[in-house]
RNA sequence: GCCCGGAUGGGGUAGCGGCUAUCCUCUGGGACUGUGGAUCCCAGGAGGCGGGUUCGAAUCCCGCUCCGGGCCCCA
């Protein structure tokens, strides 16, 4: 009986793999080249983790399981939660602000799609300690370098959670759920609820237009007429974000139906993505503290690595590869010459099938190989081996000691 | 959890109630024990699963699974 692969996985070839890596290998430059450096979580934590970040609902959405002891664990679904219980356990006296960034695999029971899987990758990045703006600016900069990186086309969104929460602030307790109703832009939803609660027709309008703001930075003018908000900080951060050159939507009307964020959130939607577009999501936020850590303001970001991925289209350069091509009869030579190339750092193949010459030859040409190092009697004899360029189909005797010296030069082209 | 579309060798397909299930590609071998891509020959390999209708089902019906698109959700 064949067993399938589990539903919302994925299986990669080399050339899919050689992509993700060398996706992976621009990110990390780029992270890092800011000063941030690589921290690693376990793949499982206590589910208790995720529900006190996102509540008892989030259960549904993973994969919880019940160990031999009886602790109730879960496959996590993202990296920021182990990453701030990490930094509240284990790092919490290191110099601050702290820069970490992360590239692991998450997990979500949900119903797959086009860029959803239930299995996925996440790289991101958590700045701990600083509640400035030049925080926020440094993060959001950053990660429009990394999508930039990569050439896709993106748009990015800026919203600051601070203006309808202080809109909201009199309605004390049930501000979050008004929130989650913005979040999901359910207006009728939000209609009914606003006058459940008795507010009057003037805040609730105000709500509205705050809902509505989106657009170029002039928007905070239309804002600064409809609250008493002070934009001090949302002005400075956008100095910043302007003097670098980066594009974006104001977004005022972005809400967040969790309490922890706190100021600044984006996200970065791909164009040709269908429904599973945003390719990147952060903001400001505080976790620290209901991990049982000191209050500590942090900001990152994580980018849906899967979702960029799909986004740019292969074009590794494969390093060369030199197959050891031999008669009957020379298979240990075969197996010396082979080991002395690879010592010398050459990608080097041998036959293991005991086939013929040609079919070895064929073999090396599907492969795509560019060098064919024969091996057989006349060689032996002479001293030297016969390198068979198969790109070109020349092919020339080269002395056994000039061998990896006429291989180097060749490949260097 | 909801709505729509789909599923035939490893990949791509044809057949749409009746021969041993078509063709291309692929993989292995041979022609061919000193030279690859070509050609020819041989071999391998398939109707997602379960039930029903029928003399007979890949084909029609039902359920499930999985895949794709959308909704919900997205911590």
């Amino acid at each position: 009986m064949k067993i399938e692969r589990p539903r919302g996985t994925r299986d990669f070839l080399p050339e899919e793999m050689e992509k993700r890596r060398a996706v992976e290998k621009k990110l990390r430059e780029i992270v890092e080249s800011y000063g941030y450096r690589e921290v690693a979580t376990p793949t499982f934590e206590h589910s208790e983790l995720f529900k006190i970040k996102s509540g008892e609902g989030i259960v549904e959405e993973m994969y919880v399981f019940e160990d031999k002891s009886g602790r109730e664990l879960a496959l996590r679904p993202e990296l920021t939660a182990p990453i701030m219980r990490f930094f509240v356990n284990d790092c919490s006296s290191l110099p601050r602000p702290i820069r970490f960034y992360y590239f692991g695999n998450c997990f979500r029971y949900e119903r797959p799609q086009k860029g959803r899987y239930r299995e996925f990758w996440q790289f991101g990045v958590e700045l701990i300690g600083s509640d400035s703006y030049l925080a926020d600016a440094e993060v959001i900069s950053l990660a429009d370098k990394m999508l930039k990186s990569l050439n896709i086309e993106y748009e990015l969104h800026i919203g600051h959670v601070g203006i309808l929460r202080s809109a909201l602030s009199l309605l004390g307790d049930k501000a979050s759920k008004v929130m989650r109703l913005i979040d999901k832009r359910d207006e009728e939803g939000l209609e009914s609820y606003l006058n459940e609660l008795g507010v009057e027709e003037d805040l609730k309008d105000k709500i509205k237009a705050i809902m509505n703001l989106k657009g170029g930075r002039e928007i905070i003018e239309d804002a600064k007429r409809i609250t008493d908000y002070n934009f001090h900080y949302i002005e400075k951060l956008l100095d910043i974000i302007d003097s670098l050159g980066i594009k974006y939507t104001l977004n005022l009307g972005v809400a967040r139906g969790l309490d922890y964020y706190t100021g600044i959130v984006f996200e970065f939607y791909a164009k040709d993505l269908g429904a599973q577009k945003q390719i990147c999501g952060g903001g400001s936020y505080e976790l620290a503290q209901l991990f049982g850590g000191v209050r500590t303001p942090a900001t990152g970001f994580a980018i849906g690595f899967d979702r960029v991925c799909e986004l740019i289209e292969a074009k590794t350069k494969r390093k060369a590869v030199i197959v050891v091509v031999y008669f009957k009869g020379f298979e240990k030579i075969a197996f010396e010459v082979a080991e002395d190339l690879r010592n010398s750092g050459f990608i080097v193949v041998v036959d293991v099938m005991e086939r013929n010459l040609k079919k070895q030859l064929s073999y090396a040409n599907d492969i795509n190989a560019d060098f064919a190092l024969i091996v057989g009697e006349e060689e032996i004899r002479k001293e030297e081996f016969s390198v068979k360029d198969l790109r070109s189909g020349e092919q020339i005797s080269i002395p056994k000691e000039d061998l990896t010296t006429f291989l180097h030069v060749r490949l260097k082209r």
